[in-house]
DNA sequence: TCTCAATGAGAGCAGTGCTCTTGCACTGAA
DNA sequence: TTCAGTGCAAGAGCACTGCTCTCATTGAGA
């Protein structure tokens, strides 16, 4: 008796050591990771160095190769980050804006992922501009990466379901074998309620959202558009249009 | 008189010489940049290495700067020739497509972007990706950099002239403010037939469309969607309709 | 007490962009 | 013909990078 049960008051014990240890792990793990987000906020992908990263931290270049394996590595894990950041920031602005107004949740959405991109250049750059590292996103990015999208589809389905969509005048096996075998048992799910014919509008219409998005970060408007508020909020609106989002107070479609 | 025209024949002479070692000097800045353009298509912008191309060349590393003085330098002129590259084939796609429809042209002309920008993705990324050297585009990009939303707006303007483009109901003044002052002017230029007003809706749909061609080419339509080339061709009619271009046969608009 | 895994330190390798000096070849003029 | 000037390539070298290897320390488990 006495001995079971110091035999698992040791496992306890022995579970808390274990744990400490990862925890510790985890926490040199997590200042790696936030000197490096300083360092591409300061200066960009290109010019993230592991060394630096790790004389600022105080240790040796090599000793950092016990966290992250690679220097590609390291930046999957600002890749998962930014993507769960500018999705964060997405799911924030959706849930503020409530559920009453399918169009101004849109249009709040767009807005608030467009100001994340304003304000992390560089971690926007690392997701949605040219892929740095092989070329082929690890799987860990598939998720995080989503987020945004799934939000707007949970606006599209509000819509849907307040009765404010209307719908593609397309047959729906046109539609089908656009989208992809993955995102089609995502809509087939039986919680879900918007109709398959609209996926290939929303996917068009996140491609050109992100579009406006980085012409602006990127500079490609430098000198060509000067009031980016207003460009950004008139084509978030068509964007809406196009996916079939009517103004609220239109009614129900045909 | 004898000696005037030796003189004469000595300085044309001098310039022959003269014009000889310039176009050595050309050529061999032209085949630094083929083999770096080799280079990039194969490997990517962030794997040139200025050395590498030395040592492909049979040269050592620092003859090479005797041409360009650095490696952006070098970078520079390979997006020089990017934005010409895709500048061209949207001209052509224009010039192939002629000026009975517009919105044939315009999705014509799309799609001669999207295919160049499909064949040679590392040189697109150079270009529309996440800007790699410094954070500002030099001057000399400016120019080649707009060819391509030259040839928008041409179609645009075609179709205007011929009848079939519907104009935004804004006041004009509120779109005024919205373009910068360079474009103004140039849409302002005695033969330019354009209205300045549907200025903006061009230039979102020009983001736009650079939204769809950069999530095919970066990879965020993997596992999304299947049949790219559909996707693409409804969203390129969407747009065009929301810049004001109206199918042929349409007649004149309100 | 001994063992072993985890960790960090340091040296070192191959590669990078870039600079500097040196020497060669060729030019125009004395 | 000789000589100063010029453009060019070669090579050494600097500071930096990612990454690998070995070695010493440390601390927990048997």
């Amino acid at each position: 008796m006495l001995g079971q049960c110091s035999r698992r008051w040791h496992t306890v014990v022995m579970d808390v050591i274990q744990g400490a240890k990862e925890r510790v792990r985890a926490e040199v793990a997590a200042a790696i990771k936030g000197e490096a987000r300083r360092q591409l906020a300061a200066e960009g992908a290109a010019r993230l160095s592991l060394r630096a990263v790790a004389r600022e931290l105080g240790m040796v270049s090599s000793a950092l190769y016990r966290y992250f394996p690679s220097r590609d590595d390291l930046l999957t894990a600002l890749i998962v980050d930014a993507y769960d950041a500018i999705g964060q920031a997405a799911e924030s602005a959706r849930a503020a804006a409530g559920a009453t107004d399918p169009l101004r949740a849109w249009a709040d959405v767009c807005r608030a992922v467009r100001a994340w991109a304003l304000e992390h250049p560089h971690e926007y750059a690392l997701i949605y501009g040219s892929p740095v590292p092989g070329y082929a996103a690890p799987q860990d990015t598939v998720g995080p990466a989503s987020r945004v999208a799934l939000v707007l589809l949970a606006v599209a389905e509000a819509a849907h379901d307040a009765g404010v969509l209307a719908e593609p005048d397309l047959p729906a096996a046109d539609c089908d074998s656009v989208v992809a075998e993955d995102i089609r048992q995502l809509l087939d799910q039986p919680d879900r309620t918007l109709p398959g014919r609209v996926a290939p509008r929303l996917a068009a219409a996140w491609a050109q959202l992100f579009g406006l998005i980085s012409f602006e970060v990127f500079g490609q408007f430098n000198r060509v558009i000067d009031d980016r508020d207003a460009l950004f909020g008139k084509a978030v609106v068509a964007l809406a249009q196009q996916v079939g989002l009517r103004p609220a107070g239109a009614g129900a479609q045909a």
